[in-house]
DNA sequence: TGTACATCAGTGAACGCGCGTTCACTGATGTAC
DNA sequence: TGTACATCAGTGAACGCGCGTTCACTGATGTAC
């Protein structure tokens, strides 16, 4: 018996590899394409394998693209650390976000996807909300480490939310070309943060 | 001469009237159904015409909504209006345009859409950013008419971007009832207007 | 007043097509005895 | 060592279906002469 259990954790390990290399397939693709343009097919052949296949793994789509959300979360605890680091600040910080939400256009379409339609499949939203509980207590954290300037009215998830809000409405903002959608989503980002305040004058 | 002219005019009047009627019919589904759920056919029927009909106002889908978000702005503007008289700070207005967004759910969706998809029709998406352009020079001019409170740094971008991006956030937020998080979406667009810093403390 | 023609609103039916998902089947690997 | 059976990964092909959009046509109204 207990040898059928370790080939049966074999065997279950094998399958989390598995899941994992799709999901890692869909990521790759999250480089290139947006997510509305990502398909089943899609995600297949860059796997290397049949569309069908990825139901053996996956109940659904949606339930695909909230596991690679958990996955991307990691990206972006490292990258805030990272740059907490180089000076913690939470100007730092809201720049950070912001640049990660810019630069993972997929992921923050994805973001945005279970946001507004995740009654969709409640299964998947009860995933993404686990995710958002998590990546604002990570807020949280990394505020709490961050020096002593931060207010205390300071609320992870109001920082999140119009970091989100600004992204969104930005983004594609029309008439500036790449950077200075960038440098326009940071100062409103610095606008939003009460240590902003001070950058106004520009 | 003259005449014809006048037919023709009289007859591109007819023309507007009927588009407007299919507008209407749009926007009274609003009220009941969400933005993704509300195809030409529910339209066409709410409004007693064929959905073939509706393709000699308006060249797609996008651009029917576009017009009806164009009619939504002059409620929002109205809205804001009264609420400031009733009182014209900066967080009723916050917590006016939050409303609003809760409120409308459709609107809402509607704009969302247009942010996150609006590449899709450029036609459609050049008359949406009318609308955005429109909409924050409004929000310029209320803040301008209320009170002298209004900080310096004050941006109407910022302002309806982490509102918008609040609501997104929290509409559907999990484990509390409608009014619960109507009143933590409140709470959060006043921490985040520099004014609402003294509510913190709640 | 009548006839031929243009214009345009309106429509039922069909088209198209993308795309998520399911089906029925094959083949490999492990288990029972 | 061999046979029958279970389990599961994997797949090509098809299903389904929603839904925006287009087609070919009818009928009413106005214009020309």
């Amino acid at each position: 018996m207990t040898d059928k259990s370790t080939f049966m954790r074999l065997r279950e390990n094998e399958r989390e590899v598995r899941k994992g290399l799709i999901i890692s397939a869909a990521m790759k693709l999250f480089e290139t394409k947006n997510f509305h343009e990502i398909g089943m097919r899609d995600i297949a052949s860059e796997a290397g394998v049949s569309a069908a296949s990825i139901y053996r793994y996956f109940p659904s789509r949606d339930d695909l693209f909230v596991e690679a959300l958990i996955r991307d979360i990691n990206k972006i605890e490292q990258l805030l650390e990272t740059r907490l680091k180089a000076g913690g600040t939470i100007e730092s910080l809201a720049v950070a976000v912001v640049d990660y939400m810019i630069d993972n256009e997929a992921t923050f379409q994805m973001m945005c996807h279970f946001l507004m339609r995740g009654e969709e499949n409640p299964r998947a939203l009860k995933k993404f909300n686990a995710v958002l509980l998590y990546f604002t207590k990570m807020f949280d954290e990394v505020v709490k480490k961050s020096d002593g300037e931060t207010p205390l009215r300071f609320h992870s998830q109001a920082f999140f939310a119009s970091l989100a809000g600004i992204v969104m409405t930005f983004r594609n903002y029309p008439g500036r070309n790449e950077s200075e959608r960038r440098e326009y989503m940071h100062k409103l980002a610095l606008l939003i943060m009460r240590e902003g305040a001070s950058l106004e004058s520009i």
